[in-house]
DNA sequence: CACTGATCATGA
DNA sequence: TCATGATCAGTG
């Protein structure tokens, strides 16, 4: 069976593709897609990401948007060893560092970006070849009241530092579940950013992370581990 | 085991 | 450069 699934028409059918490759060995799904595999992540770290995106049918592209736009759904890997513990810190996406006098939680990328995910749980662990890890049954996530109380608080603390000029204080420890951490093409990448004395700077620019305490936490509400 | 900062590929 | 997809590799 060489089938290519096509854009999804709703939730529910999205759902259903994502189920029907749980079990799926990434070598298996890549061979359906004819697409090479890698012999590991070295060079290729966002690759099984890319394999599931058109597995799925989703859109491609580097827009701050969802993957499934029309169906509000954003589309996660998330790497799991053999305790079913997250391997990885989550990607949610990059902050912004200027420009942020009045933006709110309700209009934040981060809320856009986590209010609704698929998570494919990928089984396997560094030492695995990449085609030999498994695809896990997927999640699709809404963060519940408690975990949304704690997105939020995470976000609007670590975004009035950076308002405040204090983006270069912010460590990884700062949110309860969120993390802010570099995120750029390498150690001399350099984006503006407020200055403690209200003044333009130059520094790494930076993303937002889900703590693997986090992903390993909603990981165990759905499927009781 | 978590944190840190760095890094890789690709496309607009 | 910035956005997408992320993991690597060293430290504590």
């Amino acid at each position: 069976m060489n089938k290519i699934v096509s854009r999804p028409a709703s939730v529910a059918a999205l759902l259903d593709n994502a189920q029907a490759l749980a079990g799926l060995s990434i070598g298996e799904l890549a061979a359906r897609l004819a697409q090479p595999v890698p012999a590991d992540l070295r060079r290729d770290k966002g690759w099984i990401g890319q394999l599931l995106e058109l597995a799925l049918g989703a859109s491609a592209g580097s827009k701050p948007e969802q993957d499934f736009p029309e169906l509000g759904v954003e589309l996660k890997t998330l790497p799991i060893d053999e305790r079913g513990r997250p391997l990885e810190t989550t990607f949610v996406c990059v902050a912004p560092l200027t420009d942020i006098a009045g933006l709110r939680w309700e209009d934040s990328n981060v809320r856009n970006k986590l209010s609704r995910v698929l998570w494919i749980p990928v089984l396997g662990n560094r030492t695995q070849a990449p085609g030999e890890r498994l695809l896990g049954p997927p999640l699709l996530w809404t963060p519940d009241e408690r975990e949304a109380q704690l997105l939020r608080q995470d976000w609007e603390e670590i975004m009035e530092l950076i308002s405040l000029g204090r983006v270069q204080e912010i460590t990884a420890r700062h949110g309860q579940v969120l993390q802010l951490r570099p995120k750029a093409a390498n150690g001399r990448a350099l984006t503006d950013a407020i200055g403690p004395a209200g003044q333009w700077i130059q520094t790494r620019p930076r993303g937002f992370y889900l703590k693997t305490t986090f992903t390993a936490g909603l990981l165990a509400r759905h499927f009781m581990l």
